[in-house]
DNA sequence: ATGAATGCAAAAACTTTGCATGACG
DNA sequence: CGTCATGCAAAGTTTTTGCATTCAT
């Protein structure tokens, strides 16, 4: 079982609902789930876990860099399976379908104008907020 | 008094808590202030209203494009006087300052990678996580 | 066996809403 | 005056926490 590799490799127990939860999030079609979606989606699937466990699993996953916890608009946050590859987000403001993408020149930029003003990078958050077009 | 022509303009009417809220934002040296600080702010300076009150009026100054709300990560937002001139942020991880920037680079390239995918920008959100470098 | 993880329920943090009262135009 | 805005308190959401029990090693 992968899964619990991945989880003895970040030094987290092997549990039952650890390993649910990393197999709900890399088995789901949907790209980000919230932690709401997540154990929703474990009952439907018959597994029992709480939903205060599913907070502080996917807590911890973040920690340990499993996954990504994002904040968009509208209040609760969603979580992501990381790649390792980094990428940015796009979300259609009308179908909240959500499409990522990674260019260069932007990531440059932004370390290079981090740079300007004497930082460095630690981390960034983009998200575009987009509409078909008509 | 200038805040009541700008609540005219975007057609709210003249009430006390908007025009305290109002100036409260204008004359703040904090930057972003999330509606317990705003409503903190108003009490000390001894204007009593309401924090639902403070929520509302917020909510509708974003709708009339007067301030702009970011959700920043961790849990609540933080609204900040529009000036008219879009920038995005830049976030110092260790001081918590947050420093403004503009890259016209940066805005042209996101246009083009959304256009690329078939859609058109609508808004978007950038923010730098930032450390002063050692 | 022993310390960590879980589940439940209670609480915390943030925001919205219902309704009676009061203020703006 | 009629209507819209306000204040309070109650309810909603999302997330966190305390504690007894269960599980992993």
């Amino acid at each position: 079982m992968v899964e619990n590799n991945e989880l003895r490799k970040v030094g987290l127990k092997v549990t039952l609902p650890r390993v649910k939860i990393l197999q709900m999030l890399d088995t789901t079609d949907q790209r980000h789930m919230s932690a709401e979606d997540v154990y929703k989606a474990l009952m439907e699937a018959g597994e029992d876990v709480g939903l205060a466990t599913v907070y502080r699993v996917l807590t911890q996953f973040e920690s340990a860099g499993l996954v990504t916890r994002h904040n968009f608009d509208g209040g609760h946050a969603v979580f992501e399976l990381s790649d390792g590859e980094h990428h940015d987000h796009m979300v259609c403001v009308e179908t909240g379908e959500v499409i990522e993408f990674m260019d260069h020149e932007i990531e440059k930029r932004q370390r290079e104008i981090v740079a300007e003003h004497g930082y460095e990078l630690v981390d960034h958050n983009l998200v575009l907020y987009v509409r078909k077009k008509a």
